[in-house]
RNA sequence: GGAGAGGUGGCCGAGUCGGCUUAAGGCGCUCGCCUGCUAAGCGAGUGUAGGGUGUAAAGCUCUACCGAGGGUUCGAAUCCCUCCCUCUCCGCCA
């Protein structure tokens, strides 16, 4: 198996005061490059400029067209123009206590008065210089992509993802096993065309069982990770502002995935990771809380750009669809073993369920923007005699932390560090009702509910024909 | 939607005819002293970020930050404008 192997990590970004995008309040206020190692950050924007080579080095290894010589042209600017600027505001906050001191004693100041005028139209100039060049280094920043962890497969696309593991084994039939759209359908359970006429395509109108199952699934993941996995429970808004989804990197980039509210500043949620990440955005931890472990169930809303013709049929890939998400905030030292921890978490959803999944580590070509090693879940589905993504986990490392500034201090009087955060869906609950259509369907039409679910379902053993 | 009041350091809370506030004072916290123990008392310290200077840590030094952004001014927590948020009353609404 080829593995990246890269000795030294990253490039990542962050900002500082000034608005790149209107309409887009950034909130981060780091500027500095830097690098990770063995999930430590070691070297700093002084490294990027002492060793330019080894930063493009990485930015080409991801594959990113950006030009690392950028960050040296930009930052040498903005120290220079912060020496100067600094040099005549020191002046000047001496010069106004010399003013203060001559109005007290009744002296005339307008001496003092009409030479600091100069100095002070200078300093406007040369502030309003630094917050140019501050932009810009940060919006190079911005596209900057997280860096693979070293045990991610190196590879072109989804094709060079590994499987990890799989559990239990594919149900046998003894009848053709059909698709989830025509289970539902024919039991009067999944009406697409109606919910058509109420929207559009990719909308899914749930009828009897079917609705009460999204919501007993809903509650039975919640209650998993409750009450087993140690997560607290969180609801959180469904729209969040341009700051969050900045914050978790679907801004500036990915915003043609989203759906934004006409006249207002605000987007329908992609995932609860945008606005479970960012409850903590802007603050310092404290390092005894971590890890801080959340569970939400939230709506995800997704405008599928791109994706036109695929998964048409069906509530594989809607524009609404339910997810349950956990959500992890953790010391650095410890990412990926809570990766680790995070992912079974996600895979006993599908075991009480008693659904046969695999798990894939996806490859440097397939991992998102944001992730530094991502686990995808996939589960069996018979009916299309194929295994389909129900779960995404990934380890951020410091790239969230970093954009919407979340901190933790180890200990009193200690310096604050970035966390590391963490998000896996447990499970998208449209997708884990599709799987059960589909692997607990019956030769005469109707479908099994599993056992584990059906406490959530008055009891309900068996889904039969609607009236 | 209408009317009004506010947003200050981890917390509470002063601070409007702009300049002795380098953000008073208190609480909390840290360290020390004192004290059978605890409590109380006494003393010192206590933010974030960036630049410069140190091999590094420390230290020293400069700059910025009183909801956010912009403006006026030699100088803004303090004056003006825009926006965000919180609270009160009315209206409307689940």
């Amino acid at each position: 198996m080829i593995f990246a192997a890269p000795s030294i990590a990253p490039v990542r970004f962050a900002c500082s005061p000034v608005d790149p995008h209107p309409g887009i309040v950034l909130v981060c206020h780091r500027l500095s490059l830097y690098l990770v190692k063995d999930g430590k950050t070691v070297l700093d924007l002084k490294f990027a400029r002492d060793h330019n080579d080894q930063v493009r080095q990485m930015l080409q290894n991801r594959r990113s067209d950006l030009d690392a010589t950028q960050i040296l042209t930009l930052d040498e600017r903005r120290r220079q123009v912060l020496a100067e600027v600094e040099t005549l505001k020191a002046q000047r906050n001496r010069v106004n206590q010399e003013i203060t001191d001559l109005k007290k004693a009744k002296a005339d100041a307008s001496a003092l008065i009409g030479q600091m005028k100069a100095v002070s139209d200078r300093i406007k100039e040369l502030d309003q210089e630094a917050a140019k060049t501050d932009q810009a280094l940060r919006e190079f920043m911005l596209l900057v992509p997280n860096v693979p962890h070293e045990s991610v497969p190196v590879g072109l696309s989804e094709a060079d993802n590994v499987e990890v593991r799989r559990w239990g084994s594919p149900p046998v039939f003894d009848f053709t096993p059909r698709d989830h759209w025509d289970i539902g359908e024919a039991l009067g359970i999944l009406d697409f065309p109606r919910a058509a006429k109420i929207t559009g395509s990719r909308f899914t109108l749930l009828k009897g069982a079917a609705s009460r199952m999204e919501r007993a699934l809903i509650n039975y993941m919640l209650d998993l990770h409750t009450t087993r996995h140690g997560y607290t429970e969180v609801l959180p808004p469904f729209m969040t502002n341009a700051d969050s989804l900045m914050g978790t990197g679907q801004l500036p980039k990915f915003g043609e995935d989203l759906f934004k509210l006409e006249g207002w500043n605000y987007y329908l949620v992609p995932t609860a990771e945008v606005p479970v990440t960012n409850i903590h955005r802007d603050e310092i931890l404290a390092g005894d809380d971590l890890p801080i472990q959340y569970t939400a169930y939230t709506p995800c809303f997704r405008a599928e750009a791109g994706s036109h013709g695929k998964d048409v049929r069906g509530i594989i890939r809607q524009h609404q669809f339910d997810k349950v998400e956990m959500v992890q905030f953790t010391r650095p030292e410890v990412s990926f073993d809570q990766l680790e921890q995070l992912t079974r978490h996600a895979e006993a959803v599908l075991q009480g369920l008693g659904l046969h999944y695999r798990v894939m580590v996806l490859s440097t070509g397939d991992m998102g923007f944001s992730s530094a090693k991502t686990y995808d879940l996939e589960v069996w589905l018979p009916g299309q005699e194929t295994f389909r993504e129900i779960s995404s986990c990934s380890c951020f490392t410091d790239f969230q932390a970093r954009r919407a500034n979340i901190r933790f201090r180890r200990g009193q009087g200690a310096k604050p560090e970035f966390v590391h955060t963490l998000n896996g869906s447990g499970l998208a609950v449209g997708r884990t009702m599709v799987a059960i259509l589909e692997n607990y369907q019956q030769a005469d039409g109707t479908v099994v509910v599993p056992e584990a679910l059906r406490p959530y379902m008055g009891g309900l053993e068996r889904i039969t024909p609607l009236r």
